[in-house]
DNA sequence: AAAGCGGGGTC
DNA sequence: GACCCAGCTTT
């Protein structure tokens, strides 16, 4: 009945077959994860701690998510919490984390989703929601809906490409990748291999040393048989970061610092900025003299540029050309902390505070 | 297909 | 320094 099951000696048999084995006894314990143990007794996982973690997890590690994670469900316990919160409370929760289109997205999805009265159930319809791609999408339905379907992450792509010896560059075979672990995918637990294939990959097949004594795939892996684990995945080389060079204001007004809600598009969209000048390619002349009105260069690196910025007090303002965004408004110096500006701005602010050199 | 988009950890 | 991380969206 099920052409791909009609063998179950196929090799995709017995991977899911040793993987599964394997995280029954070695599955990492995770806030947002119901246990092999507790999903086989019939537990549910929550379809928005599933779906809040794959947002908040995607280019981000673990430990770095794990604290949002449990500052969000505590703040906001269901979906319906989520999307009837001011949309800057939701951007400020989430200063630190990077990549803010995600937060934006994570705002407009919990918005459709309740509306909608629920998730939808099927990869297909959660790829049309903001901010679910082919990999969350997959990982939500296999996970919290026990879809047959291949949730692809990067810890997916270093097991299958070790695996065959897939000698081809990402991200040309995502596609075939795909294709390929499908086929792997158990009826019965969909949700349990999706995991078991991510937590191999973070915990056995890492990317640097693999511990190939103790996994559970490495009777048939082909990269092992050559010798050639770390050959896999091939990538197409990136290209090198460019420096910028900026100001960035302190401005202190009494008790309070200016701060302003950045533009909804580009670079740190959405979350509140300090004033700035633009980021220029070539290093800029001091504004001002070097004196008490300079504090010093932060640096901070994003996806594709790394930033120097010179960082000066309220004096400074009318010596340098500063961008006006948005709507400029007071943060009280005790508040700053907690206000939701995000890490190169926190970098500048904290130079102030505690002043080192450069 | 390529570029834009954060931030922190590791070796 | 370079690489990695439960990638998505826009061009």
């Amino acid at each position: 009945m099920y052409p791909l099951m009609s063998n179950t000696h196929t090799p995709g048999a017995e991977i899911s077959a040793n993987i599964l084995r394997w995280y029954d006894a070695s599955a990492r314990s995770l806030p947002w994860r119901v246990s092999p143990q507790d999903r086989a007794e019939g537990v549910k996982p929550n379809p928005y701690h599933v779906w809040l973690s794959e947002i908040m997890l995607q280019q981000t590690t673990i430990p770095h998510a794990t604290r949002y994670f449990l500052d969000f469900v505590k703040r906001w316990p269901t979906i319906e919490d989520l999307a009837s919160a001011p949309r800057d409370d939701i951007m400020n929760a989430w200063a630190g984390l990077g990549y803010y289109s995600r937060a934006r997205n994570l705002y407009a999805c919990a918005q459709e989703i309740a509306a909608q009265g629920g998730f939808p159930e099927t990869s297909a319809g959660l790829i049309k929601l903001p901010g679910i791609g082919p990999y969350t999408s997959g990982a939500i339905a296999a996970i919290a809906f026990n879809e047959q379907v291949a949730a692809v992450d990067g810890n997916v792509e270093r097991v299958t490409t070790r695996l065959l010896a897939m000698d081809a560059p990402l991200p040309d075979i995502k596609k075939d990748i795909k294709a390929i672990v499908e086929n792997w995918v158990p009826e019965d637990r969909p949700g349990d291999f999706a995991q078991a294939m991510m937590d191999l990959g973070a915990t056995v097949c890492t990317p640097r040393s693999p511990d190939c004594l103790i996994c559970p795939l490495s009777e048939p892996c082909k990269a092992r048989a050559l010798v050639r684990q770390t050959d896999f995945p091939v990538k197409t080389p990136k290209k090198t970061k460019p420096m910028r060079h900026g100001a960035v204001l302190l401005a202190i007004a009494g008790d309070g610092m200016v701060a302003e809600r950045r533009a909804d598009k580009g670079l740190l969209a959405g979350t509140l900025g300090l004033p700035t000048t633009a980021w220029n390619d070539v290093p800029s002349e001091p504004a001002v003299a070097s004196d008490d009105r300079y504090i010093g260069r932060v640096e901070h690196v994003f996806t594709h540029f790394r930033l120097y910025l010179d960082v000066y007090t309220s004096e400074a303002a009318e010596a340098l050309n500063l961008i006006v965004e948005g709507e400029e408004e007071l943060i009280p110096m005790s508040e700053l902390s907690s206000a939701g500006l995000p890490s190169v701005f926190r970098k500048a602010l904290n130079l102030y505070q505690s002043p080192r050199g450069t």
